[in-house]
DNA sequence: AGGAGCTATAGACCACGTCTATGATCAATT
DNA sequence: AATTGATCATAGACGTGGTCTATAGCTCCT
């Protein structure tokens, strides 16, 4: 079998027609390239090159040769340029799955300085439920999940993100419950909304409730956060919602938190990626990009 | 700069999907294509592959870097079976030039049987004057030349080929010169048939003419062997032409021989090719069939 | 005649690619 | 659980082959 090496060499002893330019372009000597070429032609058993006193220049075969290695070289110029691009971020694909929520209030602001840093990288957001991203990841669709913990699943390795603390809102239209604190029983009371049944915010709640006894029934269930927002600030209920995602409306007073006589426990953000598996360079970069500005 | 042998490697590993698959392909050790495979995405700093007890399967980057190299390394492929085909000449060219009568009459045999024993090859045909010849030789756009000696040129070598006898002959209209020998000074007595001016078989009677201080008048001059053969045959004149191509005509008597008092010199047929410049293989196979078979 | 290019050849050397041997891990058996 | 049989990774030794220097031979140009 041809050592390709020798390829190199007469691309480059072709496109410069001398045998000593080849040798510079190459870094190496004169005489090794003599040698690869000779090399070249005894194992094809055709001369590719005739001599003269100012270089070399293809014989007949040696075209039919050049026309194809020179395609097969530039191809492998783009490729290494192509790695090159990846390796520094000019180019790659970053695809991340997980829930609208978490997309738009929490990951928002690193993908915006991630992209503007890396314009080059191209951006896959697929947003579903955690067991739907869990699928995704295993396929090899995604790079990586942000969801809410806990997971658990052997394949994947998980790593924590920032807490966030759930809580229940509602606007003006309770406004007699703001400053008051309520027991669970009490809550149930009134129109609860929540998400929907597929969520692990969702599921959450409803175990914690059990675990006191109680069974939340949703008078409304919707599918997003914006939904839930809009729903409560109606006054159509009372809300279950993530605290971080609502600060602009506690700020500005349109909702506001119901306090309870129990502390809501926090939820934690979790970035799952496949154990074993080593991630694009894009996400692995992203990855460590996250963690440091959540360190900060 | 990264060597391509690395490459071969990397396409085997990830057509083949295991590295010891890879190994096998490439007649060399698992251990050599995992170490190869690691030199290679160290210097891209680059993770090409997920390593599992399966095998191996290529990352995102991997699959980037597969699309172009799959198509580099088939192009190896295809020019390495190129240029054995080339070699065992299933394929090529074979270009030759000089004038039409040697083609017909001389080289045809043997383009023929060239033709038969090796059908992938292309025969380019290229007829024109000597000098044309020549020129073509140097611009290489021929790779041989077939010509009436002598040839004096240095940067051409020549190679001799058959001997041929030109005469004067004559068609029924002149049967009463049919046993005679008749000197050069009767001879111009009759009307003359010969090829056109530039040609070097005309210089050489011209000449051979002079140098008994005579000058041959041509009544007819034509532009290929088989006018002089009609002219001569329909009694127009005396055709000066080479012997063994009339072979046919003498034989059956359409045409005779004049007899003259001296004897014509014989003219030598001569293979050229360029001087240092190594022959395509076609072309070298070919005179050494035409060199082996007019020695048997 | 001399010099400045070019490529070819010879022979020495040592880097690096390959090998053997072994370890680590995983999956599918027993 | 233990065993077997795959996989790839690692370590270290070995020896080939690619590269080097030095030099020759050639052609062209001054």
């Amino acid at each position: 079998m041809i050592n390709y090496e020798l390829y190199k060499v007469f691309y480059w002893a072709a496109k410069t027609g001398s045998l000593s330019k080849a040798a510079k372009s190459l870094y190496i000597t004169q005489p090794s390239v003599s040698h690869a070429i000779k090399q070249l032609e005894d194992s094809f058993g055709i001369t590719l090159f005739y001599r003269n006193s100012k270089g070399v220049a293809l014989t007949q075969e040696g075209v039919t040769l050049y026309s194809y290695i020179e395609k097969s070289q530039i191809l492998i110029s783009l490729a290494e340029e192509k790695m090159a691009a990846l390796k520094n971020l000019d180019s790659g694909e970053l695809r991340i799955g997980g829930s609208d929520s978490l997309f738009k209030h929490y990951l928002l602001p690193y993908l915006e300085s991630y992209r503007q840093k890396h314009p080059g990288i191209k951006l896959h957001l697929n947003h579903g439920t955690t067991p739907e991203t869990i699928a995704f990841l295993k396929e090899g669709k995604i790079d990586l999940g942000v969801v809410r913990m806990p997971i658990v699943d052997s394949q994947l390795e998980v790593m924590k993100g920032i807490e966030l603390q759930d809580c229940f809102v509602a606007g003006a239209h309770f406004a007699e419950l703001k400053d008051k604190v309520l027991s669970l029983e009490l809550l149930l009371q009134y129109p609860i909304i929540l998400f929907s049944r597929n969520s692990r915010v969702r599921m959450a709640i409803t175990e914690l409730f059990q675990s006191y006894g109680y069974q939340i029934k949703p008078e409304i269930e919707v599918g997003s956060v914006d939904l839930l927002i809009e729903f409560a600030r109606k006054g159509l209920g009372i809300s279950y919602i993530t605290k971080e995602f609502i600060s602009k409306e506690l700020e500005e007073g349109s909702l506001f938190e119901i306090n309870l006589d129990i502390k809501m426990p926090p939820s934690q953000v979790g970035f799952m990626i496949m154990r074993n598996m080593p991630l694009s360079h894009a996400a692995s970069k992203f990855i460590e990009f996250v963690k440091n500005t959540d360190e900060i």
